[in-house]
DNA sequence: AGAATTATGCTCGTGTAGAGCATAACGTGC
DNA sequence: GCACGTTATGCTCTACACGAGCATAATTCT
């Protein structure tokens, strides 16, 4: 029986959407922290209580929020040393397997510090929804150009303009591709820009015995533009989650996990537009569910107070025998050359 | 400093292509082992050596291979109960992160007991190339309609039908999906038809300190015709690799990994072909490759022995700039209603 | 009643992909 | 040298998916 200075974490991503706000909870620190961010809700993951790590995370989930959640899907392992500030002092490294939960909008939060949050406010370049985000002009672009103009030599420099314009590229041709989430959060960490990029910063000089170069103020007035940052990488497992959620719209029919069970087609869409990050086509979006067959009609309606009313639907299971793709379209807007 | 009763692994599933046959590589486990399967190439996670997961990977499968890999990605990290039968000895939970390594195919084994396995020896239902698998018929099919037919109840019956029909359906407008091989293992593995299913039936019944049914003659002879186990859950793991690499092929260059740096279209059409596990139109591959501009002719060519010589091609790096999804598009032959 | 608002139905044009015919460039056997 | 098989390459026809926008239906508000 080998006993490895290892220690091994479940973290999860809740997801819900409300009043076309996607939304994660996360946990304030308790008091006697030294750190102020918030993080996700996460724990120990305990073999002789888990019979598996998806029962470990619904668990701890429980614990967290009281909520039994249905949909649980697993994102990715992050193991990369000094990600916990305590392994500089001789704390064990930190494994954190990180998952992704939905849940249906009528969430009530019970239990400790939890909070919902609207994720734009942490990934605020990733909402398109009001068209593309300023901050995308104003920060993101020049500091990442100045990244660019900062390469050791001409071939990392052609790497470096190359992800940036996959990443955040609007040149002719170019779609933005709402899947990149994750790219352009590591894109813009790597850069610099965004707070936890400094922090570590600090930590890593520190923890090589060098006197850290101070965080000057352009730094960090940039850094707040980007949103706000969350406790160790935590943001970047939410940069994850969301491209893996936005991914997976396009192939499974996903989206019903946070949908109540019965719904107008609009309500689906805003949902839909929510995770996203970006509006859609009204009539297209319909005819796509109905030629997918993946919703029926109830029969009734729902009035919203002015116009129409519209018809409720629900999610058909069984859809999924009839096509193996069944999903919702993401958008691809047609190059405005 | 928490200490654990976890034992962390990276495994790791490599692949390369050569002679048109998709490869994985084994190895062998030494003789005083108890038991016979072979097993995915893996090794301990060491923090103190291992600044990340991924160069602990990387570690490792040059301790087992020698060679140094450039493609690694991460699969998926496994911790059910009993993965490990030494568990039921009082051995630690083993917890598995699994990776996907892709290696150009003029690879040497080095090192231990390696060896390289075509791929669809151990998933025979897999491979389209030369038709629909008899496997499928004579042994899958019937397999899974008894076991739909055993369902305790009616929920659990339509459940299980629509799973069946999802992962081999052949009925009208169903297509077969190749990136569903995860699917499809798990199906026949809870369904009690391949061998590790047979092994764990046992060890759970063991575990749970009842007789276990013995395994009867169609069980095994169905299940040998279902392709070798491996060791533990690797055949799961090979899966799972499986079904990302087709995914990743239709959004990723991925498949120049695979190829030496010249290659005419033709055997990068045959490469994708052994990976999909089904043939593809010759000239509708090649039309997509050039209008997606991700290869470039060199100017030379290659003459097989027979037949016009072929014009070499390199892969375009570049390209990923142009177009924000690159990648081969998987078939999906159209209705034949 | 009429305007505003929202839901729903339908069409048009374009780009993509499946399928197959036609031609080009090489070997082999006579 | 010539017919033939074989492989590579170019092109067309067609069905379908999807972006975009017009038109109509069913409500509420004034």
């Amino acid at each position: 029986m080998v006993l490895l200075p290892t220690s091994v974490a479940l973290a999860a991503v809740i997801i819900a959407v409300t009043d076309e706000v996607p939304r994660v909870l996360l946990v304030r620190p308790s008091a006697d922290q030294d750190t102020e961010a918030d993080a996700l809700p996460s724990g120990e993951f305990d073999p002789a209580e888990h019979s598996s790590l998806d029962r470990g995370v619904r668990g701890w989930v429980k614990v967290h929020t009281g909520l039994s959640v249905r949909y649980v899907e697993q994102l990715y392992t992050f193991g990369n040393r000094y990600r916990d500030a305590a392994e500089l002092h001789g704390g064990p490294r930190l494994l954190t397997v990180a998952y992704l939960v939905l849940s249906p909008e009528h969430v009530v939060t019970s239990g400790e510090q939890a909070v919902w949050r609207d994720w734009y406010s942490y990934l605020p370049w990733e909402d398109w929804r009001e068209g593309r985000p300023a901050v995308i002009d104003e920060v993101i672009q020049p500091g990442l150009e100045r990244w660019v103009k900062s390469s050791a030599d001409a071939a990392l420099r052609a790497t470096r303009e190359e992800r940036v314009g996959l990443c955040f590229g609007c040149g002719k041709g170019a779609k933005r591709d709402p899947v990149l989430a994750l790219e352009r959060y590591e894109l813009l960490y790597e850069a610099g820009l965004v707070a936890e990029a400094l922090r570590d910063r600090v930590l890593r000089e520190r923890a090589e015995g060098r006197t850290p170069a101070p965080i000057d103020d352009m730094e960090r007035s940039q850094a707040a533009r980007l949103g706000t940052g969350l406790m160790r990488d935590d943001r970047r497992i939410l940069a994850a989650a969301l491209a893996r959620l936005r991914g997976k719209l396009a192939y499974r029919p996903v989206v019903f996990e946070l949908l109540p069970a019965d719904f107008t087609l609009f309500q689906l869409q805003r949902v839909v537009e929510a995770l996203v990050g970006a509006r859609l086509h009204k009539q297209n979006f319909r005819r796509m569910l109905m030629q997918a067959g993946i919703v029926e009609a109830t029969g009734q309606t729902q009035a919203t107070g002015r116009g129409r009313p519209a018809e409720l639907y629900r999610f058909r299971r069984e859809a999924t025998r009839v096509r193996a793709v069944v999903g919702i379209g993401l958008p691809t807007t047609r190059a405005v050359d």
